[in-house]
RNA sequence: GGGGCGGUAGCUCAAUUGGUUAGAGUACCGGACUGUCGAUCCGGUGGUUGCGGGUUCGAGUCCCGUCCGCCUCGCCA
């Protein structure tokens, strides 16, 4: 068997009239005649021209490599020459290699799709057969390099924790079913019957359970599994890199976060990342409508409300009648709130604003009420006359010129928030404020979202749940506050209660989340009392924990990162399909290897499982 | 669970108001050509229009059901 000297990407103009071997598939042919061909070669690291010719070859060689096809297999060996015709465009364009031997490993049959990049060959094959057929699609040299950063960014973790004293530790796939949270996938136990694993939607007890086992410092890139319907940003498996740490408070995990991430950006894309700022939890809330805002550009919310209550527009008025004597956060206390879109009166035709109120609606929004002041400076469209006796306040308040547009919201602080926090971002990109991805030049904004509150109630059921999880204790300054509070009338102090958790928001994406971790066996079990669980519940599900943390737990704390959004940006995709070697369908099926799939029902015996499916 | 878009040649797409034999590019097959690099030129093979049912003189097109893909709301401690 012939094998490689060379890779396809390294043979460069002082390689010439070296004797040397390729291997790979070939990315395309051109022939002319029964006397020259050329056949590009590609592997993993580039491609490089071959060249058959008369006065170099037999006849025999340029007549196998005549018949030469896309992705056909080959070895070859040759000499490297110096090209009569330099191609720029590619590394090895300065040279050809002029065979002397051909070796076919693999003759391919009529392709489905193509590995190509450019489309050169008149389409792009779709999702769905690119998917089906996942082994031809990786060999793109787009697929390759994303691979190729998905490893790069793994090393770097691996290399910076280890570097600061963590330990990689393996966690179980097999759990135990907690289902407070995402559904699970179970797992059928075959010794027990009746009985079932279920997958971890993430390592989070075990990693604070090795802190009590003395780890001190642990590191994991971990498959986590969560069992609810996919997005484009989601996977029913997906990865995380999972951290804990022991003896540390929230600044210290911090400060060790914040220089992973500087570490990663700087050798996965070249960039210095700047100290990274804070925001409150309320504060993002109040000025961006969302707990991760998008920093990039501006139109920010704000608070009209006290302003909108001097005029009679009664969408304004029905609004604020809700609920006026409720607390303002977590409640559904009537406001209005409107964004001031600079340059909208012109940018934003009426067609564009007629489409948000479907846009909000999805949120449960009424509509968005809109103005424009013109260059003249006068209200215009819309709403333009009930506005008109608290013009100049408006104008002061959100900093008007002429040619804006403002869009507003009212409704339950809830839903006003959420509609033009959702509206900001599509209005940014309307407007075309959003700049490219970071790795085509475009900032990376990064921020650290913290002072979550601890709980909020259940919209339907009333009851409380914890915002992050039950594991989460409250800042340091709370927990006084948290421990004297009864649980049954101190509904204030609950909600007011802000955690030690924090988030790393990139771009406007939860790029990582995690929290200073409950090491007060008192503590945990009057969190598990507030969401519901009775004593019993609590030893039932989570005895272990319980246990553990009144025998020896250090003060920890942790976080995780999500792996496959880390790489969707360093190669801005918006399709996390596109950062996984093999992924699943939004019905969690795998196209190539058509899993999941029926299974003989001996199998199911074994495991004492009886389908209950129809058809 | 809800809403939206889509499924036609190996692949990417087109097909007028429901109208004759469903087209193009590319891939593949055959031919021409000694410096191409998205080679070019000539010719050819290739179709159960996702599947099932219905309306109609006539369905790729309209209706019902179903499967699959994508986007999205709910959901994702």
């Amino acid at each position: 068997m012939i094998k490689r000297t060379h890779t396809c990407g390294q043979l460069r103009e002082t390689h010439a009239g070296e004797p040397v071997s390729l291997t790979g598939w070939v990315n395309a042919y051109r022939l002319y005649g029964q006397n020259l061909v050329f056949i590009d070669l590609r592997d993993r690291y580039g491609v490089t021209q071959l060249v058959f010719d008369k006065e170099s070859c037999p006849e025999a060689l340029i007549e196998a490599a005549a018949k030469l096809r896309a992705e056909d297999v080959v070895g070859v060996r040759g000499t490297v020459r110096r090209r009569e015709n330099p191609n720029p465009t590619i590394p090895t364009g300065l040279i050809e290699v002029v065979a002397t031997e051909m070796e076919i490993f693999n003759k391919t049959d009529q392709l489905p799709i193509l590995p190509d990049d450019s489309g050169a060959a008149g389409n792009i094959a779709g999702e769905e057969m690119r998917l089906k057929h996942r082994y031809i699609d990786l060999r793109r040299p787009r697929m390759q390099s994303i691979l190729g950063v998905r490893h790069r960014v793994c090393q770097t973790a691996r290399r910076y924790f280890d570097e600061n004293g963590f330990l990689e530790i393996e966690t179980p796939v097999l759990y135990k079913s907690t289902p407070e949270g995402a559904r699970e996938f179970l797992v059928p136990c075959r010794t027990v019957p009746g009985q079932f694993y279920a997958l971890p939607q993430s390592p989070q007890l075990f990693k604070q359970i090795l802190m009590i086992s003395g780890c001190d410092r642990y590191m994991q890139v971990c498959k986590c599994f969560r069992d609810e319907d996919p997005r484009a940003d989601r996977q029913p498996e997906f990865t995380q890199i999972d951290l804990e740490m022991s003896f540390v408070r929230r600044e210290d995990i911090m400060d060790m976060m914040e220089g992973f991430v500087r570490r990663l950006w700087k050798e996965v894309a070249g960039v210095d990342v700047p100290p990274i700022q804070r925001m409150g939890y309320r504060e993002a809330m109040e000025r961006f409508g969302i707990d991760r805002p998008d920093t990039r550009y501006g139109l920010e919310i704000k608070d009209i409300s006290d302003i909108a209550r001097k005029i009679e527009f009664k969408v304004f008025q029905e609004a604020l009648a809700q609920h006026p004597e409720a607390r303002a956060y977590f409640s559904k206390k009537g406001v209005v709130k409107a964004i001031r879109v600079p340059g909208g009166a012109e940018k934003l035709s009426r067609k564009i604003t007629d489409g948000y109120s479907g846009f909000v609606a999805t949120f449960g929004a009424g509509g968005v009420p809109t103005v424009k002041l013109n260059a003249q400076g006068a209200f215009e469209t819309g709403i333009a006359k009930f506005l008109e006796p608290v013009k100049a306040e408006l104008i002061a308040a959100l900093g008007l010129q002429p040619g804006d547009t403002v869009l507003f919201a009212a409704d339950s602080y809830a839903v006003a928030t959420k509609s033009l926090g959702e509206l900001r971002q599509k209005v940014a990109r309307d407007m075309g404020l959003v700049p490219k991805p970071g790795c085509e030049g475009g900032p990376w904004n990064f921020l650290w979202v913290v002072d979550f509150p601890m709980f909020e109630r259940n919209k339907e059921t009333g009851k409380w749940v914890a915002l992050h999880h039950p594991f989460t204790a409250p800042r340091d300054d709370q927990a006084e506050a948290f421990v004297r509070a009864d649980l049954n009338s101190d509904d204030e102090t609950i909600e007011s209660i802000v955690s030690a958790g924090y988030d790393i928001v990139l771009n406007g994406q939860e790029i990582a989340g995690g929290s200073v971790r409950i090491h007060s066996r008192a503590v945990q079990a009057k969190v598990f009392e507030l969401l519901g669980m009775t004593p019993e519940q609590a030893k039932e599900k989570f005895s272990f924990l319980l246990e553990a943390l009144s025998y020896g737990a250090p003060p920890h704390a942790g976080i995780a990162f999500g792996l496959d959004r880390l790489i969707m940006n360093f190669v801005g995709t918006d399709n996390i399909r596109d950062v996984i070697a093999f992924p699943k369908t939004l019905i969690g099926q795998d196209l190539m290897t058509r899993a999941p799939s029926p299974v003989p029902d001996d199998q199911l015996k074994q495991v004492h499982i009886a389908s209950i499916a129809k058809g």
